[in-house]
DNA sequence: TAATCTCTGGACAGATATGTCCATTGCGCA
DNA sequence: TGCGCAATGGACATATCTGTCCAGAGATTA
């Protein structure tokens, strides 16, 4: 009587997507090093054997842990980048909005990857691949709207830093006080999202006409 | 005669700088989850016990290595800011001179430490006072020059984040492929520095009047 | 020379991972 | 109802890392 039911509550089956989304979830949290076939199976409550089921072994999970990654976190800028606009502050504030719905980009995970090539170097070209296609990009969405090339990368090089510095501080202050720090003439915009004061800080630097 | 002089070579004795420059070493380039007192004890060529001497256990260690961050990284940072200058442009060069210098400010190990808070509490409250503080500087820096604190709180976060993540991408390419994508009217301050491409990029940003 | 202090090596115990083997459960289907 | 297979649990072997204990080597000092 003491064993009747092993999947007591649920009684649902784990599936190889639970083992996968336990993974991503320790992942961003804690970091790869973290992510630990034992730990998983105590948060999915199921033996560990169960696992090697699903996987070949914690390399293969790893493995899938990059592909999900790149799907989830290189293609969605890159269209973002490219849809239609009218200009290029349209085109920016696309741009940024994918950046910073969690939705459609998650940055936590982006730099777990980060951390993570810092000692593989196989994770390392794959990011910095990633990288590059990002900026890319970016620089084509600048030159669609009638920068030079030269002058494009330049920008875009400035806001991708940006943005992924905004990100690095996994900036935690409520939202009033972020909205306080505003100067006025941007403060019509911070309606909608408080990470709209990205897009606007750079919609505002983007009027500006270049340097001579 | 197979085991006459275990201290073969150096013969110098193992002090504990040495445990902590050597877990410095690996923290930085593997991160924190990579600091192990076994691995530690075989790249220094010496018992494991030998490191209890110096410390308790593992986390005097790591407690070690963050009083260190915090010496090198953080104070660095405030006291460039705090340096005399005779307008914004040269104020702000002193600030990312300091940044951009490894042996004043190791960004390195700054992620390395960014890493480690995401999954150590006290480490997340270290590291959020580190950047509250550093911007707190800029953000005096700005308004000693006639910036009002609601723009110069702005205008602080702006060159933050933009360093921080371009130290994210651990930029790696060659100097003259980066020169070469600076627009025309920045390429004279360029002689000195590679990195200088960011100081001037802000510089000229700094240049512009704020919007109304 | 002898006593003392500093530091190190090696043995031991215990915790935490990984991966393998195999018996067994329970669901879908003939 | 019973068969077969997908999925799981539990035992086992092994690796890696931490921390403790203690004998003893070397240098320093009395």
């Amino acid at each position: 009587m003491s064993k009747v039911t092993p999947i007591a509550q649920g009684n649902v089956k784990v599936t190889r997507d639970d083992w996968l989304l336990a993974a991503r979830d320790i992942l961003v949290r804690r970091g790869v090093g973290e992510v630990k076939i034992l730990t998983l199976s105590e948060t999915l409550d199921v033996s560990r054997s169960s696992f090697y089921w699903y996987f070949k072994d914690r390399t293969e999970l790893l493995d899938a842990l990059l592909d999900d990654w790149e799907a989830t976190n290189i293609r969605t800028i890159i269209v973002h980048c490219e849809m239609q606009a009218s200009g290029i502050d349209e085109a920016a504030c696309n741009f940024f909005r994918c950046f910073v719905n969690p939705k459609l980009f998650d940055q936590r995970l982006d730099f777990a990857i980060r951390e993570w090539a810092r000692r593989d170097a196989s994770v390392r070209s794959r990011i910095d691949a990633a990288d590059d296609a990002r900026l890319a990009a970016v620089i084509a969405m600048f030159v669609r709207h009638g920068y030079a090339v030269e002058e494009a990368g330049w920008r875009a090089r400035i806001i991708y830093y940006m943005q992924l510095g905004y990100h690095a501080l996994e900036v935690t202050e409520p939202m009033e006080t972020r909205m306080s720090r505003l100067p006025g003439y941007l403060r019509g915009f911070t309606g909608r999202d408080p990470d709209i004061a990205v897009i606007t800080a750079f919609a505002a630097y983007a009027e500006q006409k270049a340097l001579t």
